[in-house]
DNA sequence: GCCGTTTTCGGCCCGACTGTTTTCAGTCG
């Protein structure tokens, strides 16, 4: 079972619990451990082997006993008798927003209610009106929250809601004149997939935001409104949530509602052990209040530097603060250079001068042209032949540059079976070799991982491209074995693409953060296909940062020198 | 069920909003 798989049957237990009515306790610790396990960064099957599973936080003797059985027998006799007491379609209704584990369980017990679709008749019936604390308008809200639940899509892509959220802010703050108004959550956290758009606004009359912010022309609906919230429904089919309240205690609310939640409880725990009470409104000392403007009075205030939102995951962030070893986070304007991008000579749309003036744009000082290989035939790849008529192109347009350089790479295909869609005298010819997979996705993990396993091995090949494959919100990742590919990346010297795309983001927050942790050399780049997003990196800085990059773990932030003096280095050792 | 510079037992984050209540329960974040 994977990290995930186990990390999702927890979280079912943990619904159980709840509609069972367990103290709320048992639940939150099945779900923190399932978070612990999700982001753990190593195999669970691997940690287990290593008898390390009561090392995981939040893992104590129940769940270590837990786990052992799980990931040992592929069962577990616990969650098999919460089985045969909670129907599963009972656990499935708590995905109804207005729905949690009490009218759940109301539903089950007084109607018999055992899927969604039994909601959804009950309600249409009428008969869940008369039920104890529900009434003619709860009845309707369960209804339209069941429709909604129909149409509407899990996660969005970071790609999308962020530019959605800054038209959002930017409207308001020029209808209203008012500069704090700002996303927060998990958008300013800059995860890869977002729930819903979470917004901020400080204003000293806190309902002029809220009502100017129903009223915007990109709201479809408002599901709610109050004088300091309020929540809509965007033609798109976004929702998002806006929170306005007075400047006073803009620093508390930004630093609440920008979470991540386990990073807040975590935090107030810590205030706890200074005699301090944390909420969204700032400190509480007995009687005595404390009000933070800004984010950094917060922090200041525990006695800790600021903590970019990027890190706020409870994933040892807090102990490094405390200890000064927060990482100096790499940021876009560390780059120097871009080492994947395409041009019309595959399936880019622009030429090599265009291409190489929009890097200049971006501030570069070198830009490598990568364009695909001839097995991918759709996207126009290149052969031999034609790759040497672009070398001569490019050569011709470096002689016009003078604080700027073209070099030639290309995007390898890294074949079904394993070889190299050009033969190693070709490969050696090229500058900066990429290796990507974009065929036969769906192998199992034994024969994808060795087909990139045997590229890294090949000494001409530079950087792997992509390495999951994954298309937020189209396609999971390729079944690869990520730890193996990590652990190859550091014997062989290769570099791991982090893919900045807005749909791939590839590698992931979680692997970089090993990667990090191993020395395994990373790059980040665009992966553009046109002069417009060649500059398009913040998604994939994002990412690194989640990952606790600096700018020494990202080869693109290097003197161009010492990048292909590193890039000589491993074709010269493995020969 | 977890966890410990206040504890191996007794805590475990806190408040807005909504609806059905006349003081509160449930949900959500």
């Amino acid at each position: 079972m994977t990290n995930h798989e186990v990390a999702t049957l927890l979280r079912r237990i943990a619904d159980m619990l709840d509609i069972k009515g367990e103290v709320i306790y048992k639940s939150l610790a099945y779900r923190k451990a399932a978070d612990n396990i999700e982001a753990l960064g190593l195999d669970i099957n691997e940690v287990r082997r290593q008898g390390k599973l009561r090392e995981i936080p939040g893992v104590g003797e129940a769940l270590q006993k837990k786990l052992d059985e799980l990931l040992g027998t592929g069962r577990l006799g616990y969650y098999e008798e919460l089985q045969a007491e909670v129907p599963e379609g009972v656990v499935e209704l708590l995905t109804i927003p207005e729905v949690g584990p009490r009218k759940a369980r109301l539903l089950w017990e007084k109607l018999g209610v055992q899927s969604v679709a039994d909601a959804e008749k009950a309600a249409r019936a009428g008969k869940l009106r008369d039920l104890p604390g529900l009434g003619e308008r709860s009845e309707q809200r369960i209804l339209e929250a069941i429709e909604s639940l129909q149409h509407r899509s899990k996660r969005i892509p970071l790609g999308v809601a962020w530019p959605v959220a800054q038209e959002l802010t930017q409207a308001l703050r020029e209808q209203l004149r008012i500069s704090t108004v700002e996303p927060v959550g998990s958008l300013r956290r800059m995860r890869d997939t977002i729930g819903d758009i979470d917004l901020l606004a400080a204003d000293s009359r806190p309902e002029r935001v809220t009502q100017a912010f129903v009223k915007l022309p990109q709201v479809a609906e408002v599901l709610s409104h109050g004088p300091t919230r309020a929540s809509v429904l965007l033609h798109n089919g976004l929702q998002v949530d806006l929170r306005s309240l007075p400047p006073e205690r803009y620093g508390s609310l930004l630093q609440y509602f920008t979470g991540s939640q386990a990073h807040n409880v975590a935090l107030r725990a810590l205030a706890q052990t200074r005699d301090l009470s944390l909420s969204e409104y700032g400190f509480r000392r007995g009687d005595q209040e404390i009000l933070c403007r800004t984010e950094d009075e917060v922090y200041r205030t525990l006695g800790l530097p600021w903590i970019p939102p990027e890190l706020r995951e409870d994933r040892g962030e807090l102990q490094a603060a405390l200890e000064g070893r927060l990482p100096r986070l790499v940021e876009q304007a560390d780059l120097r250079g871009d080492l994947h991008v395409h041009t019309d000579w595959s399936d880019g749309a622009a030429t090599l001068s265009e291409m190489a003036a929009a890097a200049q744009r971006a501030g570069y000082t070198y830009l490598v042209i990568s364009d695909h290989t001839q097995s991918l035939g759709v996207a126009n790849g290149l052969d031999p032949t034609r790759l040497r008529q672009q070398r001569a192109e490019i050569e011709k347009l470096n002689r016009g540059f003078s604080r700027f350089r073209l070099l030639q790479g290309v995007e390898v295909e890294i074949r079904a079976d394993g070889s190299l869609d050009f033969p190693d005298d070709v490969l050696q010819e090229i500058e900066v070799v990429v290796a990507s997979v974009h065929m036969a996705l769906r192998q199992n993990e034994e024969a994808i991982t060795a087909r990139v396993v045997r590229a890294m091995r090949n000494p001409h090949v530079d950087v792997i491209g992509h390495p999951s494959g994954r298309l937020l919100g189209e396609r999971e990742a390729s079944r690869i074995d990520l730890d193996r590919i990590l652990r190859e990346a550091v014997e062989t010297g290769t570099i791991l693409e982090i893919n900045s795309a807005p749909n791939r983001l590839d590698l992931d927050d979680v692997h970089v953060r090993q990667a990090v942790q191993l020395g395994v050399p990373l790059c980040i780049n665009s992966d553009a296909h046109s002069s417009d997003f060649l500059g398009v990196v913040e998604y994939g800085v994002a990412t690194a940062r989640r990952g606790w990059a600096e700018a020494r773990d990202i080869v693109n932030t290097w003197p161009l020198k010492r990048l292909l003096d590193r890039l000589q280095h491993k074709r010269l050792h493995a020969s």
